[in-house]
DNA sequence: CATTCTAGTCAAGGCTCTTGCCTGGAAAGG
DNA sequence: CCTTTCCAGGCAAGAGCCTTGACTAGAATG
């Protein structure tokens, strides 16, 4: 039975969902101000405080009304109460770790990085993620109390004062990586031939003890799609990333769909048009033209990015029709560094095929995956608050 | 904001919607029997049906709890009233059009069908769809009322009395089209190299004043993969479709996928793997290996069937390993004809790609575009009477 | 110091839901 | 035939939630 059973409860605990709603997007109102923010009566607004304060999830902030904004009675600030708890978005990519703590604001708590060795080891890349999270909780718990409005804190915490206290965990996880992830598990998954940059990965295992609570894993490209809907919105666009390593996030109908394992959008494999119009994968044009790294299944970026191949170009044009033809998108955004650079010859190419599609680059060009994974660990830490 | 805001009227409008959807299963209910369905209390399921019967659309049907039930005071039966109105369905392929139209229940109502020439022209497919609605209007408008239970009738109802009446418009109707379909228009669209069978028609201009709501028109394959997933419900498939035209639907999440135009899954110009390893657009190899009808565009099934060339297995298994690469399915089934016939040659081929995906045949046979259509149809018109 | 304005509370009233009891009528059983 | 058993439906009481409107307390304005 899909719609929700008629009770008293159920007015009760929507009306509680608004007053933290609005708590979320304006961090302090008085209870005047939630009843016009909600639109609920004044009394039911401030019933709703009463119980929302009693159950710990709003405080008083001690804070009063301004002077300085009319003459009337002064009003009590709510804000959200400092324990609601923190989300957790971590970022793995062959550069390093960057894990990050916000709280249900979106204000930054911490941030911590921690760089990797090329190439990298599993085990190193485990031990780095293990230490970026506790670093992240450490600088976390030396925060101010959250509810007291201060400056998102810069990097430059200073490590000197130390308390045991290693800050409370996290009540969600969301974490980007670099390499194919399985959507059952979490874990990355190393498949022919598409890239594999970080090893065999159980990110849910290492996070399982610091997180007090879920852990998505997804990959980064997934995540980067996100990050580019949250800031143009279309319903139904591919992303496709040209880096070291090929990768494509399918967004339909607003959502971003994983498929079943959770690889759809692993490219590498995808039939394409190789050198002398024969048919090949598309990671193979890049062997036939003796663009890998040696000894990796990474692409050399730079070498793409001295000869510039028409053949590559093509190559793409053959992955953006197969795109355009399964997947009817109304553009295709494409990231990464070789594809950015070479984003006008993709354009001629796609424009010339029998079902041209708009080609643009990337908007969120700074973090895109972990901007996402962000995106995603807020919304999914205000819903656990509001218990959805 | 996305929560309902709560109010009085909210819970009983979920109260109703309870009530009526109980209704729709079991077409027949006591306000007792009602109330332990529904989980809502006595008094207030009774209030429901009293506010329901006043609105006309919860009818008391005379009849009373039969005597065999058990020895307690006899109870009323209500059912929705028959005037809640009825949806249509409607298929356009080139064997002929098919319209239906069924209740709330989801009982077969009347059915009309018109046979196409061959080769269909636009004029007559769009007088054909006229036809085949204003018949089934008419056969409807002969049926004994709903609300008291009778059989699901058979095609053959007497035409000799005919009532003045066509009987009332159905609130909405569906259609399917063996054709790319414009998402936003519902027009049919002739794509480059795409199946067009049908020619230029407009099912919603031709539907707008037979109907009394919203048309829906959508490709047949995709309803068929509709219809296939109430069968077997898998979140994340692909429907491949062989036979004259070339078609595919792709299920994500549960969801059939439309893209931005509606025309995702439209591959005849995918790029898959040629006579000679050559990379080709998949309708093509079919050029090239004369498999094509003369002076059109269709695909010449029988002599596909007789030839079962190893070029087609070959270029069906590219176009399968583009949909595991971008799509991620949890299988692929096959339709049509030839398909169909040739689906173990294809589960060899895709076995041995380098991403194999479980291949099995359709389970729905008979009429499976129509089939989704009406469950489609069947779903909005019980949202549309529950008022969503 | 009177006026004006506003946050928060109180009181009354309307709805909706639930529990529990009662009633009327039909079958079952002696 | 009369009593018992059983059940659909209705009634009454009560609790909870939301709203309107009036009131109160407290601060700035003039």
């Amino acid at each position: 039975m899909d719609p929700a059973k008629p009770s008293q409860e159920l007015l009760r605990s929507l009306t509680d969902e608004h007053v933290l709603r609005a708590l979320m997007r304006h961090r302090l109102l008085t209870r005047a101000e939630l009843s016009t923010e909600t639109g609920i009566s004044k009394p039911t607004a401030g019933e709703s405080v009463r119980r929302l304060t009693e159950a710990g999830l709003v405080v008083d902030t001690g804070r009063r009304t301004p002077g300085g904004r009319g003459r009337g009675r002064v009003g009590s600030y709510y804000s959200l109460a400092p324990d609601v708890g923190t989300a957790l978005a971590v970022s793995i990519a062959p550069e390093g770790v960057v894990a990050e703590c916000h709280n249900a604001y979106g204000d930054l708590m911490a941030r911590a990085q921690e760089p990797l060795g090329r190439p990298a080891r599993p085990d190193d890349v485990t031990a780095a993620l293990a230490r970026a999270v506790d670093r992240v909780r450490q600088l976390a718990g030396e925060q101010p109390e959250a509810g007291t409005i201060h400056e998102s804190p810069s990097n430059g915490v200073d490590p000197s004062i130390r308390p045991a206290s290693p800050g409370p965990k996290p009540r969600l996880a969301v974490v980007s990586a670099a390499d194919p992830v399985d959507r059952q598990t979490g874990r990355l998954l190393q498949l022919p031939d598409a890239p594999f940059l970080l090893g065999e990965i159980d990110p849910v295992a290492v996070l399982a003890g610091r997180v007090d609570g879920p852990v998505h894993v997804d990959n980064d490209v997934n995540w980067a799609a996100e990050a580019e809907w949250a800031a143009a919105p279309v319903d139904d666009f591919a992303y496709v990333y040209l880096d070291e390593g090929l990768g494509c996030a399918i967004v339909s109908d607003g959502e971003v769909r994983r498929g079943h394992r959770g690889v759809a959008g692993e490219v590498a494999h995808l039939i394409t048009v190789g050198p002398g119009g024969r048919a090949m994968p598309l990671i193979e044009v890049f062997g036939e033209l003796g663009l890998r790294c040696a000894g990796s299944t990474a692409i050399d970026v730079g070498r793409v990015l001295e000869e510039r191949p028409p053949a590559v170009v093509t190559a793409v044009g053959g992955l953006i029709a197969a795109l355009a033809t399964l997947i009817d998108p109304e553009m295709v955004v494409i990231g990464g560094r070789w594809g950015m650079q070479l984003i006008d010859r993709i354009d001629q190419e796609v424009a010339c095929s029998p079902r041209p599609v708009p080609v643009r680059a990337a908007k969120v060009q700074h973090e895109p995956a972990l901007a996402g994974a962000r995106t995603d660990a807020l919304h999914r830490l205000r819903e656990l608050i509001v218990g959805r």
